[in-house]
This record gives structure tokens, C-alpha cells and sequence, in this order.
DNA sequence: TGCGCTACTGACATTAATGTATGTAAAAGA
DNA sequence: TCTTTTACATACATTAATGTCAGTAGCGCA
């Protein structure tokens, strides 16, 4: 009685995917919602139509629909990770600033990353972070990792260890800030603006190696003052 | 007929505000909420509730939850404009670095303004800025002005002026960046990470005038006279 | 080739949000 | 004190989203 269409010749009434393709065709089509049209173009609706099912198909592979945000909350901050891991172990990182902030820049701007982040910020807040890892972690191993190659490209003594995560946490910060900023606040436009956004980053990245050569080098009192 | 209550002694039976006062106060249970709970959280009858009045005076005083919206990106833009206008005009700018980062950073973190800067970025895109003012302008005054003060302050000619307008769009973006995940990348917990936050502007600050001076060529100089 | 597992669907229930209609009460001005 | 204005309330309408349920169909496996 609930048939209501005779089924087209040959094809399967219907296409049967594994959980876990399914679950990946689901979340990117939510990503892609988040990030073209914002946090309120989360519908299980909308999604369903994207991937092609009904919306009672998400529900069966998420829960609720706040289980298919914390999956998408959980699969950006992991993807995050291994993007950074993986830069971070790839032997040509030589220049590893210009690498980190120009790598760190694509991830954030590719697939609205940078969007999906500053939402899970917003709606988690910092103080119940519901993820299996640790981001502070990430920062700190990334730290270490970029002042051994420091330490053995340019033979720097590893002093305080400080700045360099201050480094990474910088490259990070602003590189989410002008994935999400970066564009009203450009004064160009059209291609000229692409190409701004490029020589923005890697000023950035020298700032960087620039910074740390000069604490290393000539510096009188760079820890001298902390605390406030 | 619809009256419930018998009016309490000489008391108003209900309180009444301008118009101004009333959307004031509306949009500030708003921003908090937003702050908060994330973008899930503003919702007519909670910040009705909040501000005590019933939910229909709020369409009453901006037509509609998206003209509530608007109200709301469009005063926080204002905020952060006219903050970082005074902080520029005010003549003990000396320093305009560390002045700049450590206000910025104050601004975007009270109330939760990076938050609903964030939440505008992600809702409308930076296609279609329904803004009344260009953000793009304001960052061009700010680096003239910026320009200006180096060039008067410390004699320096006012060569490419772009590194000035990237250091305004490295330390708004980083600001930004940083009030929304600079928590969960901070190893630290309790008070030494606001102690580690603070010595974090700090030293971007200082990166970002030493860069500066670089690029001017007196480069071996670079004295140890720094901020306070 | 049947059998079980489960990805998947259609129809419905439920809740909850925005928006509307109509009237009331607090001020300001006459 | 009478009138006008408008900030505000109550009750209701409407839409729209999530979630439930019972069953269907594709695929692996005996």
C-alpha cells in the first residue's frame, strides 16, 4: 500500500551506502550548509536533500541532531589536527614558518573550516570542551616540533620555549581571524584582493621568522618582564 | 475582560521605556545571550524574558527577529569602530602597539564581541555586508594614522605603507582569532592563563614594532627600549 | 536461495519558534 | 482633564523544525 511508484527498470529503488559513507556524505553536506549559508542553515531537511535521503535517515545515523553537530564539531577539530601533524612531519618543511601559516591558511579557508571552528567556539564556549583530544596538546606538540627544527636548521639554543608556541598560537589565531575577517577587511578587490590575502600571509610568516631570530640573536631582555 | 490581577497598590502596572532605552536594553540581553549559549540562544521569548518585557515588543521596536539581527551586527561593527578610533585619537598613543593589540583585545573580549563579530562573518557572509559603514575604511585610517605616528614619532619615512595596514589586519584578525579559541589552545588553566594571555599581546606587540623597524633598515640598532 | 541485519523511507506527532491582531496603560501635549 | 501617541500586553495563528514509528528494500551470509 505504501508503494507508490513502480520501480524504474533495472536501477535499485534505492541506493543503500555503507554507515560510515553515509555518515561522511551527511556531515560534508551539513559543513558545506554551515559554511555558505551560517549557523541557521543547519536543517536535517536541507541536508537530507543535499546527500539525496530523507531526513529521518540522519537522524538514524546521528541520534539527534545535536549528535550530527558534535560529530561535526569533533571531525573539524580532528581534521585540523592531522593537517597540522602531517605539515609538521613532511621533511621539506624547511622554511617551516612560511609552510605553517601558508598551510594552516589553506586548511582554515578550505571547505569553510575556519567557520566550523569559530561556531563550535560559540556554541561549546571554552569551558566544556566536548572532544576526545585536547587542542592544547596539539599546540604544544607542534611548539616542540617546530623549535627542534629550529634548533637544527639555524642552530638555536632552544631557550624559553615560550615564544615559539606564542608563534604557533599567533599563526593559528589569525589565520582562523582572516579566514573569517580577512576579506571585509581588505581594501581590494576582485583578484587584486587573492592576491593581497597571499602577501599577507607570507608577511606574516617572515614576521615570524624575523621575531624569533631576533630574541635569539641580540636580545637583551626578552623573558626580562612577565607577569602583570 | 482581559484583566487579571488587580493593580498591585501604586505601583505602574507595567513599566515603560523610551523607544532608545527599550531597544538598548534589548539588544543587550541579546548580545549576552549570544555570548553565552552561541547563536542557538537568541530566541524572542528568552531575551524578552530577560529584559521583562513579553516577546511581541521586541517585534514592536525592530519589526522582526532579523531586524533584531541587523540591529545587533550593526551596533557591534559601531563599537569596534569608534573603540579603535578613540584609542587612535587619544595623544598618549605613544606606543600605538602595545596600545593597540592590548585595546583590541580588551574590546573584542568584553561582552562577547568577537563572538557576535564571528557570528555576522558566518551569517552574512562577506559577500553582502549589510553594513552602513565600509570596515575596510577603517582599517585604512587606522594605518594611516598609525603611519602618521611612526613617522612623526620615531622619524621613520613613510615608505610602503602596506606593512602598516598588515600589521592592523594581523593584530585585529589575531585578536579575533584569539578571544574565540585562544582559551582551548592555552596549556595553561586558572589564572596563569590569563597571566600567559596578557604576556601573549604583549609580545605581539613587541613582534609586531621590531618587524617594523626591520624593514626600515636599522635593523642593528634596535634598541632594547621597549614599552614600559 | 532464503534469512537476517540494517540502511533507509513515508507519514505522523510534537514541540517550539516567529509573527499577528486587538486592546490597554503610561506618558506628553492640548 | 481630555486627547493623542505609542510602548507594551494577552491570546492566538502559523509555520517549521526535530523526533517517532512501523514498515521496506538492499546486501551479506548461511
Amino acid at each position: 500500500m505504501p508503494k507508490k511508484n513502480p520501480p524504474p527498470a533495472g536501477e535499485p529503488l534505492r541506493r543503500r551506502r555503507s554507515a560510515e559513507v553515509a555518515r561522511k556524505e551527511i556531515l560534508d553536506a551539513a559543513q558545506r550548509r554551515l559554511a555558505e549559508g551560517g549557523p541557521d542553515a543547519i536543517r536535517l531537511q536541507d541536508i537530507a536533500s543535499d546527500v539525496g535521503i530523507a531526513h529521518p535517515t540522519i537522524l538514524h545515523h546521528f541520534g539527534s541532531r545535536e549528535g550530527l553537530l558534535r560529530a561535526l564539531d569533533t571531525r573539524a577539530i580532528r581534521a585540523l589536527t592531522e593537517d597540522v601533524a602531517a605539515m609538521i612531519q613532511s621533511p621539506d618543511a624547511a622554511q617551516s614558518g612560511v609552510d605553517l601559516v601558508e598551510r594552516l591558511a589553506q586548511t582554515m579557508d578550505q571547505q569553510g573550516l575556519a567557520r566550523l571552528i569559530a561556531w563550535w567556539a560559540m556554541r561549546d564556549g571554552p569551558q566544556e570542551a566536548a572532544l576526545d583530544m585536547d587542542p592544547a596538546d596539539l599546540v604544544r606538540e607542534v611548539s616542540e616540533l617546530i623549535g627542534q627544527r629550529l634548533e637544527q636548521a639555524e642552530g638555536i639554543a632552544p631557550g624559553d620555549p615560550e615564544p615559539v608556541s606564542f608563534g604557533v598560537r599567533l599563526a593559528v589565531a589569525a589565520m582562523l581571524g582572516d579566514a573569517l575577517i580577512g576579506d571585509v577587511m581588505s581594501p581590494a578587490a576582485g583578484k587584486a584582493r587573492s592576491d593581497e590575502k597571499h602577501r599577507f600571509r607570507r608577511w606574516l610568516a617572515e614576521l615570524l621568522l624575523e621575531g624569533r631570530r631576533i630574541r635569539e640573536g641580540a636580545a637583551a631582555g626578552l623573558s626580562a618582564t612577565d607577569g602583570d
